[in-house]
DNA sequence: TCAATCCGTATC
DNA sequence: ATACGGATTGAC
């Protein structure tokens, strides 16, 4: 082998060694390597930087993490052979945290980088960042950025994420009587900053957490928004006193149109240009420039989706996240970690404020309530009473129904609130969302006679046929009523739809769901019919009604946040409604004696989740412990336990099968013994991956999915 | 006795 | 992954 080059490369004078994360799908392999930095590279070989490197051979992607003096590497060390741009993208608590979240979630660092770093986009480093580039509004390609080729054009102009829809920002009147005071009522800014701790008076620790960030203080809070709450602008003005303090601020939102409407509020209480919006929407080129916008300090905030929650900024002082119940915070690749937690890891490592915020509150935000580390911020039951509508359980006896599948006071409320000049919300299921099919007699879920297996009916056929065995359930008689007649238990918002609108004959019936959500909705009579988490924002002060309809879809799934996450969405849908003084009415089709629909009616999620904690802990279920799952083929999973030093105190339950070919295991500990426990498995894996086994196992610490 | 091959291990 | 070293095997 010629070494033609050896004698002209020289190491660099100062800190001469660069340790380097490589980036190989090994877990055994997940520590930082040392290399020699030539002369040449020196000035590029910076911390943060991607890097290639001859590893084991090949060349391999890295990152460089830090220059050192000398390595404790025994062996003679191979150069670095190429700085891939000298744009550091990494900054050192982006490290500090990827680092701990791989530790928490038994995955590598390069896993979690991966998922911290957009992919590069040379064209888009190169670009001069003239003027206001990066705003994360639709700016144009800046004029005098020199090299800006033709093709920049679209995916510059496409701007932040845009979504069809009537209208938008604003939101619900919120606050609309405040009440007393009277004062701050000029639209905002105070002082220039966009913020006025006053505006959170609605909550009596709302004005002393926005004022504690002002001054530069860390404070933690568990927000519980009241229903009709302008959201957006409450964490936008969050955000507004943390920048007044000198610090930077992330903010997470579950989806795009979240990510709109606080983009908007954002711009009102900032300006367009002291933050970005980050999101897979916007595509790749104009992802990695807001990314660098951030990473280069341009702008004070970064808000996004999920992934935002990796996001460098310069000097962090708050993290929020908006309705951590979504379960899109939930990351699907390795190692599968949730943006809440690594808010929380985040703030916790680098000193910064917490804000979570919600109509809802999770079990996960009530344990950090009840651990003391952080506090509540909630309105007073006298102020939630002027805010909330009121709320009604209806069963849901077909006997009783009016009109379209409504009980006769749901049919009732939307009559009256359309009568009064109001929009009405409808919300339904996902259609798909659980393809069963009852009686339509007296509802009772309908199984195949044959083998128990639930029964579908598939397109237009009406004869049911079983999902297990695949027979067809010609003359079905149902074993409680002896109905005949069967219904498919979840009725689509577009066929709800349909039978709405022969119903109310004259007014307009818009539909929002997955594949066309709908931003807002005007101040007028209509019908919105809608999915979960699509709920178009009304414009004037709320829905003069909101319906919740197949309730019992959401109620009897066999997941153990079931109710949690069924009065997640009831209240999303029930917060848009104005305030039952005004007229406001929430129907829900459901057993009133239910717990999450008691909750409902009392608006009080608190409740809920205090209750639903209680049983996680007395059922030994996360968060009250900790989980981790390994998923995979029976062989593989007894050879990663095999592997496994399990620390004391660590107990396996199942394995239970979980699909084709595939085994599930769960590992429960106690919450101080989690780490332990992702460092054995992270361990295992490692041994694994170092015997080149060959069946995969996933492993998934807290995962979202428990049964 | 030497070379071809197998296996295990480290990879800066 | 892939490259290397040490052990092992097989033919002369």
């Amino acid at each position: 082998m010629p070494a033609p080059k050896r004698a002209e490369r020289e190491p660099a004078a100062q800190l001469p060694v660069a340790r380097i994360s490589v980036d190989v799908g090994l877990a055994h392999l997940d520590r930082p390597f040392d290399y020699l930095v030539p002369a040449r590279l020196d000035a590029d070989a910076r911390p943060g930087v991607r890097v290639r490197v001859r590893f084991a051979g090949q060349l391999v992607d890295g990152y460089l993490l830090e220059r050192v003096a000398r390595s404790d590497h025994g062996g003679r060390l191979t150069w670095l052979e190429r700085v891939v741009s000298p744009e550091p993208v990494l900054t050192p608590e982006v490290v500090r945290l990827a680092r701990a979240v791989a530790d928490r979630y038994a995955g590598t660092l390069s896993d979690v980088l991966r998922l911290a770093v957009p992919p590069r986009h040379a064209r888009v480093e190169a670009e001069v960042p003239a003027g206001r580039a990066a705003d994360g509004g639709a700016s144009p390609p800046d004029d005098g950025g020199a090299a800006v080729p033709a093709g920049a054009g679209p995916e510059a102009a496409a701007g932040p994420v845009t979504m069809a829809g009537p209208q938008m920002a604003a939101g619900p009147a919120t606050t609309a009587g405040s009440g007393a005071g009277g004062a701050g009522r000029g639209a905002g800014a105070v002082a220039g900053d966009g913020f006025d701790p006053r505006r959170w008076r609605n909550y009596p620790t709302g004005p002393g957490f926005v004022t504690a960030l002002a001054d530069g203080r860390t404070p933690r809070a568990v927000w519980t928004a009241l229903p009709g709450e302008d959201w957006p602008a409450r964490l936008a003005e969050a955000v507004a006193a943390t920048v007044h303090s000198g610090r930077d601020a992330v903010v997470a939102v579950a989806d795009a149109r979240d990510l709109e409407r606080l983009d908007a509020a954002l711009t009102a209480c900032l300006g367009p240009d002291r933050h970005v919006a980050l999101s897979a929407a916007v595509g790749p080129a104009e992802r990695y420039r807001r990314f660098l916008a951030a990473r280069r300090g341009r702008v004070r905030a970064v808000i996004g989706t999920r992934a935002v929650v990796f996001a460098p900024v310069t000097d962090l002082g708050l993290v929020a996240l908006w309705d951590d119940g979504d379960d899109s915070y939930s990351e699907p690749r390795a190692p599968y970690p949730h943006a809440r937690d690594v808010l929380l890891t985040r703030a916790q490592l680098g000193g910064a404020a917490v804000l979570l915020g919600g109509y809802a509150r999770s079990v996960e935000a009530q344990q950090l309530l009840e651990t003391g580390w952080a506090k509540p911020i909630e309105a007073t039951r006298d102020t939630l009473r002027r805010h909330a509508p009121s709320v009604h359980a209806t069963s849901d006896d077909p006997r009783e129904q009016a009109a379209a599948r409504l009980p006769t006071l749901a049919w009732r409320a939307a009559r009256d609130a359309l009568a009064a000049g109001a929009p009405v919300l409808v919300q339904v299921p996902r259609r798909g969302y659980l393809p069963a099919v009852a009686c339509a007699t007296c509802r009772t879920s309908a199984r195949c006679p044959h083998c128990q297996g639930p029964l579908s009916l598939t397109g237009s056929a009406s004869t049911a046929v079983c999902r297990w065995c695949g027979r067809a359930a010609a003359r079905y008689a149902c074993p409680v009523c002896g109905g005949r007649r069967l219904r498919a238990a979840v009725v689509g918002a577009r066929r709800t739809a349909e039978e709405l609108g022969r119903a109310f004959p004259d007014v307009p019936i818009w539909t929002s769901g997955r594949d066309g959500v709908l931003a807002g909705v005007p101040d007028e009579p209509g019908l919105a019919v809608s999915t979960p988490g699509a709920e178009p924002v009304p414009a004037g002060p709320g829905y003069g009604a909101v319906l919740l309809l197949d309730t019992w879809a959401l109620l009897t799934r066999a997941d153990l946040r079931a109710g949690e996450e069924a009065l997640r969405r009831w209240l999303a849908a029930a917060a848009l409604a104005r305030p039952g003084a005004a007229g406001g009415r929430v129907v829900v089709v459901a057993d009133g004696g239910l717990a999450p629909v008691q909750a409902l009616i009392r608006f009080d999620p608190g409740w809920l989740a205090a209750r639903e904690l209680a049983e996680r802990r007395e059922l030994g279920f996360p968060p009250a412990v900790r989980m981790a799952s390994l998923t995979g083929t029976p062989g593989a999973v007894a050879d990663l336990l095999a592997a496994a030093h399990l620390p004391d105190g660590v107990e396996p339950l199942g394995p239970v099968p979980a699909g084709e070919d595939q085994e599930r295991m769960l590992l429960r500990t106690s919450r101080s013994g989690g780490a332990a426990l992702a460092a054995a498995l992270r361990e295992a894996s490692g041994v694994r991956s170092a015997r080149k086994a060959p069946d995969p196992v996933r492993v998934q610490v807290d995962p979202l999915q428990l049964l």
